[in-house]
DNA sequence: CCTGAAACCTGTCTGC
DNA sequence: TGCAGACAGGTTTCAG
């Protein structure tokens, strides 16, 4: 589901509350229940359950898409890839819902759970996050990293812009809303080469990046299906999902193609493959 | 180095 | 109605 606009809510909400969560920060663990092992990416299940306890959160953020939970010890990693979410809740309240991967218990007496219909989600408890983190791409929303850097990196790849955009070691939090809504305002193909932008597009397009994510992150995000509720952002989609209905700009009828493997939504008229 | 396909999963929707 | 197939926010791995 998450792309870094949800991944971000989420991450606010248990650091701050909001999105009808409880803060999560100061609580210490008494225990766990890991009802679907493969979630569990490393270290194996006895050794994770027995690392767990009592440990206590101090904060959590954002890294890519990655949730990221430092504790007095160790760190909990969450990627929720296509279906995750986290939710709280108190202990009266608590049940174990259909999907629920992993729940951890506070001795306050909250719940923390992470749901994950399809099973993609993994969890890491590891004491150096950057050997995870580490491979990852500059954050889109970082101010360090400048529209002639972000040039730069683009010219030294041979790369249709798409998956270029995807990868996550060029760059972290991008998916496939947020990089076709950001490629249809900046006015650019799928499929176009990277190395072949100029510097006030490769320019442009950081700059729409960055807008498009900090709308979404503006809205909560985008829910779609039954995953991850409370976000608007599915309200304000240009051409994702919007095969067929007219280009918010000039009216064409949106198309959809495969890139990758996965679905690109743009406009024919507003992103021509030539320029 | 780059691209495409397959795999990991469950659920929903469409068309025959 | 039933059922096959396509498709869904992500990533990894492998073949060419």
């Amino acid at each position: 589901m998450p792309e870094l606009p949800e991944v971000e809510t989420i991450a606010r909400s248990l650091q701050s509350g909001g999105r009808g969560q409880v803060p999560i920060s100061g609580k210490v663990i008494s225990s766990a229940k890991l009802t679907w092992p493969r979630t569990l990416a490393e270290p194996g299940k006895n050794t994770f359950l027995k690392r767990l306890l009592g440990q206590r959160v101090e904060e959590v953020s954002r890294r890519g898409k990655f949730i990221v939970i430092r504790m007095d010890k160790d760190y909990l990693l969450i990627h929720l890839r296509m279906s995750g979410d986290l939710r709280v809740e108190v202990e009266a309240e608590a049940q174990l819902q259909p999907h629920d991967r992993l729940a951890i218990h506070f001795t306050d007496g909250y719940r923390l759970f992470f749901n994950d219909t399809r099973k993609f989600g993994r969890v890491w408890l590891v004491s150096d996050p950057q050997r995870i983190l580490g491979g990852l791409g500059p954050e889109p929303l970082d101010g360090a990293l400048t529209a002639e850097d972000f040039h730069i990196r683009l010219a030294s790849r041979k790369r249709q812009l798409k998956p270029l955009l995807l990868d996550q070691t060029f760059m972290a939090g991008l998916g496939n809303i947020y990089t076709d809504e950001a490629l249809h305002i900046a006015g650019l193909h799928p499929l176009r080469r990277s190395d072949l932008l100029s510097s006030d597009k490769a320019s442009k397009l950081l700059g729409v990046i960055r807008e498009v994510l900090l709308e979404g992150i503006r809205n909560n995000g985008a829910s779609i299906d039954w995953v991850y509720r409370g976000g608007d952002f599915q309200n304000h989609f240009r051409v994702y999902q919007r095969t067929g209905k007219p280009c918010p700009a000039c009216g064409t009828p949106i198309q959809r193609i495969l890139v990758g493997q996965r679905s690109s939504h743009f406009c024919p008229v507003c992103q021509e493959l030539t320029d």
